[in-house]
DNA sequence: CGATAAACGAGACGGTACGTCTGGTCTTGTG
DNA sequence: CACAAGACCAGACGTACCGTCTCGTTTATCG
């Protein structure tokens, strides 16, 4: 046996991010980028990509999530609050940016193809989620969550607004929307209850 | 001048939709749906298509907004918090099925072309967004919802999590989802607001 | 009855003429010719020009006979071979230049719809053809051409070359070309009779 | 290195030829033949022939040069006046059939196409003129050619009525036509010479 | 250390669909 | 009622990639 050449597969994915602009202004987009062009690119064949990966976007996938993704770490060492907050707002931050772009056309991809769905939550989307679950299980630890809704329940109220409006636009991707959107989450949009909290805060 | 044969745009509409399996099973995804069979089925020659639509996706959205849309109407006769759950319950319960798919795949190709997300926009999101913004504002004349965050920002918290399941799976399109987001979006994710509302309401 | 717009008839044909290049450098080919186009630049419906003639190539020779032809006349005022060196001369200086591509093209129009042949027969080649012919008869009269040969068959002799260079190229058709064309069709190629004739020359 | 499918062009050729109607009744110009129908009778995709040819033309040249011309070679092992009469009969014969239609076809997109023509000289004509041309200084070796003109132009006289007559018709492609012909290429159209030779063949 | 089996580059192949173009027909007003 | 305007069907054009498939040619263990 010989195996994998490590060689190729560094080209084929470093080849697939500069196509992509990754770090650059010009780039494709995902349904534009051919394979046939990150084989050129990467000096390789063909086949050799289609050998390891299923399609172009178990490449994109791969490429992204290996070579590329800026971390955005929940922090376990100040309170529930603050860390959430630091949270949401760097997710917000690298969607506002050619990450959000990529993303964006990653879950595209993902509508039309049940495997590179799979692979988004595998690789990505899933360490984020269970990340913020974790958190959200320590706010109720800490007592500042409510226990009577399942924290995956919860993640979607964070996570779905920024989504919204990433992929339908909508408004900036930006730190006034990242704290609103925290402290409404937090308090619900009902009148009673921001009413007693709001003096609390201030 | 001649102008327009109704005719023809019928039954490429029409066609549109069967290819896209509407109303039955089968049915291909957007991006395999080719104008080539849309011509062959309508009849129609490809010139045709192209002289009134730009590309796929403007096709899709004409037939899927014109021809087919249900709609999810937002009552006026009832107090703010029921008729929030009944649209947010009946937009989940059509997400759910055949509308939902393409629904999905439209927000996928508007990833790709900004003339595709101006015309969700247009015909079909901003619609349903503005009113729901019109209820939320209901609910604040009615004393019921918070007056100092903009009513998009709460359309927002609302729909974002309904499109992040319908795009990103993870859980169930169903009445419980419904009703969960409501009461969530409403109350907040914060123990002390809860803690205080849900004795009220039962 | 209204009849037919004499107006239309003559924007059409000198839109041909001018899409053609004819009198100019740039011109595109009889093939490349649309009929779009000379509708277009003449400012009249397709429908009008279909109306009157039956394709492309009558529209051409249309043209070609009715707007621009320049003539070869033979003359009957001198002896029969200054007659026919003259002519010879004429014919190929013509076919030098634009008309020569012009011929050409419709000649090879003419492969495809025998209509075309036959229309370049009658008004373009069948004239220049009796006069020709009528020549020889002359020539025969003055006893300096042969009269066991039927005269269509020598105008072919001499034209066929022409037509030759014209269609193939391999070589230019010029003064020389013509002068010795006419030489070698008047004594042949045989080396008793140009032995004779030569010196007859000198 | 893997190389170029022998199968596929042979059956493009052939499929080329069987539609051009070569050897059969029916079949199209070259006008109307058309690469789609090419490749769906060969089973051969699209992309296969435009790898491999530059346009239509070069397929139907190929086509007609590779596998099918008959040869209608020059003797030389009987005198010049007899290797110049076989040859011109052969020719004239040749052109009588479907080879004369898909050549006179061949001479029309030649107009139309530089590389066409190109590739009609190098393939098709250059050989045969070269071969008449070699039998001319041969006949100028026995000493019945005039060795005054160049064999070129010679051959010119000798070819051209031949094409004229494929080309605009006018009258048969038969022996009787190739008889003459050859004669008054021999002896010239004027009299002095003719009535000099012909005692002497008689 | 040399055999051997994989992984590789190169790239031809049958396909599908693209978006453009022209041809020729037909329809509907307008002068 | 001839015409302009131009929509329409039909279908070929040449291009771009797809994913599959030979081919030799490295290349790195393993017998």
């Amino acid at each position: 046996m010989v195996g994998r050449s490590e060689e190729s597969r560094q080209a084929i994915l470093k080849s697939t991010l500069k196509l992509l602009g990754v770090g650059a202004r010009g780039g494709t987009t995902i349904q534009k980028l051919s394979i046939e062009a990150i084989a050129k690119r990467a000096g390789v064949s063909k086949s050799t990509i289609y050998r390891w990966w299923d399609n172009k976007a178990a490449v994109v996938i791969d490429a992204f999530v290996t070579e590329y993704l800026t971390h955005t770490p929940v922090r376990d060492d100040v309170p529930f609050e603050q860390a959430l907050r630091e949270h949401v707002a760097a997710v917000v931050h690298q969607y506002a940016g050619v990450d959000g772009r990529l993303v964006a056309q990653l879950i595209a991809e993902a509508q039309y193809d049940p495997a590179t769905l799979q692979e988004f939550h595998n690789r990505f989307w899933g360490g984020r989620r269970s990340a913020v679950e974790a958190l959200i299980r320590r706010g109720v630890e800490e007592g500042v969550v409510r226990s009577d809704v399942e924290p995956g329940m919860i993640a979607n109220l964070v996570y779905g607004p920024v989504y919204l409006r990433l992929l339908l636009g909508g408004g900036p991707l930006d730190d006034g929307f990242a704290t609103e959107l925290v402290e409404l989450a937090l308090d619900g949009i009902g009148v009673r209850s921001s009413a007693l909290r709001e003096p609390a805060r201030r």
